[in-house]
DNA sequence: GCGACAG
DNA sequence: ATCTTGTCGC
């Protein structure tokens, strides 16, 4: 099974206990509508109505890298990057590489870049205060996106950090670095994340909370975790490393091909 | 049926 | 996300 990281899984209880052993014994869902069910099984365990983190102390950026071009056999590259939230010095980083167990499916993101995100989560020493992943949370068609997901499966606070809109509309926010709109479900007038302006003439970044965070908390963190660039430190540096580590993977299984090559 | 559609 | 050259701007 994937064990979870020292600190993330014995610091902080998860809140699905048996769903790792579950998803062993069942396997990871092969098809969408397995990937619906299960969304909707782990949906309820995440807590969206809460406050905070008022002041953590490390922020941890998440990303993936792929090898492919959307199938279920690309490679996937995972890395987190843990950050102290006051000086945005990196503290501790971590990788993780397989094959995409899913194909990309708007909706059903987290089921391509769990596995690999949660290894990479795994060889931590300890737990972040908060997880920034790229993607998002609440503003998802099923109110379960990566965020919530990976936040559910750890026990650890989560947020979606998305570059581009899933579902939602929004006033264009102010032109100033602060300044941001609800994003909204206009079915119901529910508010599912904000939209925020990072820096004075860049396109908006779109938060939404993934698991026991608060929006107000949550664009705090992000506005100070993006001091110079449109995107939060915490992405760039997940950005970095996992791409760094998918062209270091590439590298030496075409040394190990060339090898063989030369030998046979 | 016609778009929209995180990465 | 990834594929890709040059190009406009600080």
């Amino acid at each position: 099974m994937t064990p979870l990281p020292p600190g993330v899984g014995a610091v902080q209880a998860p809140s699905v206990p048996l769903g790792a052993g579950a998803e062993e014994r069942r396997g990871w869902p092969a098809t969408e509508r397995e990937a619906l069910a299960e969304q909707a099984r782990l949906r309820p365990l995440a807590v969206l109505d809460a406050e905070g983190p008022a002041r953590p102390r490390t922020l941890a950026g998440l990303d993936v890298a792929y090898a492919g071009t959307g199938g279920p056999e690309d490679r996937v590259a995972g890395a987190v990057v843990v950050l102290d939230a006051a000086t945005l010095d990196v503290i501790e980083e971590a990788t993780a590489i397989g094959p995409a167990r899913f194909p990309y499916i708007p909706g059903l993101f987290a089921f391509r870049e769990v596995p690999v995100l949660l290894a990479a989560l795994a060889k931590l020493t300890a737990p972040p205060d908060l997880l920034l992943c790229d993607g998002h949370g609440l503003a998802h068609p099923r109110r379960f996106g990566l965020a919530c997901h990976l936040g559910v499966l750890t026990g650890l606070p989560t947020a979606g950090v998305a570059k581009t809109r899933l579902i939602g509309t929004h006033a264009e926010p102010g032109p100033e670095r602060g300044d941001h709109a609800d994003l909204v479900d206009e079915a119901d007038g529910a508010v599912l994340g904000r939209v925020l302006r990072t820096q004075r003439g860049v396109k908006p970044v779109y938060l939404s909370v993934g698991h026991r965070v608060g929006l107000d908390d949550l664009t705090r963190h992000v506005l100070a975790a993006a001091p110079r660039y449109r995107l939060p430190e915490t992405t760039r540096r997940a950005d970095r490393l996992c791409r760094d580590a998918l062209d270091a993977d590439t590298r030496n299984a075409d040394t190990r091909n060339a090898d063989t090559e030369a030998r046979a």
